[in-house]
DNA sequence: CGGCTTATGTGCAAATTTGCGCTGACTTCG
DNA sequence: CGAAGTCAGCGCAAATTTGCACATAAGCCG
């Protein structure tokens, strides 16, 4: 490769614009003694004479004119790209990926839609998966993880919602095995649980320290498989109480208590945090957060 | 203008295309302290994060990935730029731009027609004009003068052909007028001079000293005058051998003396003498002009 | 023709950039 | 789970680049 100094490519560029070395230094702000000196690099790295010396100036050789040509587009091109990056930072348009787990889609997908619609040229990716996507390799710019607050570096963690969970139970379910009285006296009722040994959920550690075992007579791995499970009369499950709010074959069983909640944390990279795409949404999701407690209220 | 350092634009071009800092320092030769701090530096102009950092490498951003497209598109035109310009150096191509006087067009354009047929991909441009096109400024490549040397800085400048003058004159004249026995004693003959004060030509130099004035009847300040005045029987006229060897209503009355001669200049600047196309010219343009000798013989 | 302006070119010193060695963090593999 | 390999980040010294002053040459303009 010739051109390893794209300074230098720059430099000819000006005095091949402006026709002399004096121009071309003012137009960069730099010594003419300098662009000399990256004129007569590049010549010699090209072993081709740019220019044509003489006391008015520098006049481009036929490969001077072809570097100019090429060298005027890679101008124009950057500066568009300049404008574009800068004008970025103030904008909401582009990409902007979320990721959560797949429980809370119901949840958000509200306020992703108002969100989409106020700011059309923005598309959004919502990604859930098994694995956590990382913020800090660019898989997305917002995070919604609930249970424990994350502590990865560099990442900014804000408590935005906090989710209550009750106890529900289907009607079949409830009505084959009537409404239990109290959760100190369970009696033969049937507890969905979880099937790790140290749940992060809150509520299932309270399951698993309260509940005796015997009770918990059905366990899943994932949250995913809870819901289907209640509705198919398996047993009584926590459930989030905005999820439930407009259930109809879902009947609460017990009321949210403190010790079952869940925050949810909204995390963002440090180094988009500052950014008015991740700063405007994130906003917005807080406003509907707002919304969300009505539901259940 | 964010881009006032193209080199940290090629810097993080690496970077988004391999991912790494340290593959980015090895591709671009220098140490991946420096690839940092130009991210660094271009980054702190933008106002915008171009790369999530992470223990893996850096990751590109929107920002990153758009400079990526930009800065791909401009290393491969720069490529090819020095690929065009390298090539150039061993070539016979583009453009060759040769400058002379109008009289000399009859004796060149032979030459010309067979170097424009050896080397096809080559455009000729043939310039004649008053004022003398200079070398130092590109305004062409190869230079042929008449008269004494130039002595212009820069240029490189070699004898390559002696042009023998003789005086001509038509028939019609001679059959007016008869044929002059001795330049000493020119009688009523009329010649045709020069209307400058201080004539470059030599033979004009003579004949102002040698020949008395009344006898000079008509003068022109353009040599290319002087042939249609001899045509039409005005007077005895200086005329190159080589453009009257074959000319039928022209008789040649005075043979050629040295002190009439002009050599040609071939002139060349000494920036494109080394270049394979102006090389090769002049080496077809001698080779030719050895030639032009047996014409008057 | 001669002063004035504007241009390039060069030696030397200051300033900036770069390279080096080292540290710490993460990933992968056995 | 521990060792090896890879990567980014940082302080300091060396090397390169740059700026400055000055010299020189050519065009401009009455």
């Amino acid at each position: 490769m010739a051109f390893n100094d794209w300074d230098e490519v720059r430099t000819a560029f000006q005095v091949a614009r402006l026709g002399t070395v004096s121009g071309a230094a003012q137009a960069l702000g730099v010594h003419h003694a300098t662009v000399i000196r990256h004129i007569d690099s590049l010549e010699g790295k090209l072993g081709t004479k740019l220019f044509q010396r003489h006391a008015r100036g520098y006049t481009p050789t036929e490969a001077g004119q072809d570097l100019l040509k090429v060298a005027q587009s890679t101008d124009d091109q950057l500066a568009q790209l300049a404008n574009r990056i800068k004008g970025r930072g103030n904008e909401v348009t582009g990409e902007l990926i979320i990721t959560s787990i797949a429980v809370l889609a119901p949840l958000l997908s509200p306020a992703l839609a108002e969100f989409r619609e106020a700011h059309p040229e923005l598309t959004i990716k919502f990604l859930t998966d098994e694995r956590v996507f990382r913020l800090e390799y660019g898989e997305a710019h917002v995070a919604i993880r609930a249970g424990s607050a994350p502590d990865e570096p560099d990442n900014v963690v804000q408590k935005f919602y906090q989710q209550d969970f009750a106890l529900y139970a289907s009607k079949a379910y409830l009505d084959r095995h009537g409404k239990p009285e109290s959760l100190d006296d369970v009696g033969h009722h049937v507890f969905i649980g979880s099937a790790e040994e140290n749940p992060r959920a809150p509520f299932f550690a309270w399951l698993k320290k309260h509940i005796p075992a015997e009770n918990i007579g059905y366990q899943v791995n994932q949250i995913t498989a809870m819901r289907p499970a209640m509705q198919a009369g398996l047993g009584i499950g926590f459930s989030p109480t905005w999820a439930e709010a407009n259930a109809e074959d879902i009947e609460m069983v017990f009321p949210p208590r403190p010790e079952w909640c869940s925050p949810l944390w909204l995390v963002t990279h440090v180094d988009l945090h500052r950014t008015a795409k991740v700063q405007t949404f994130v906003k917005h999701l807080k406003d509907a957060s707002l919304g969300w407690s009505d539901i259940v209220s």
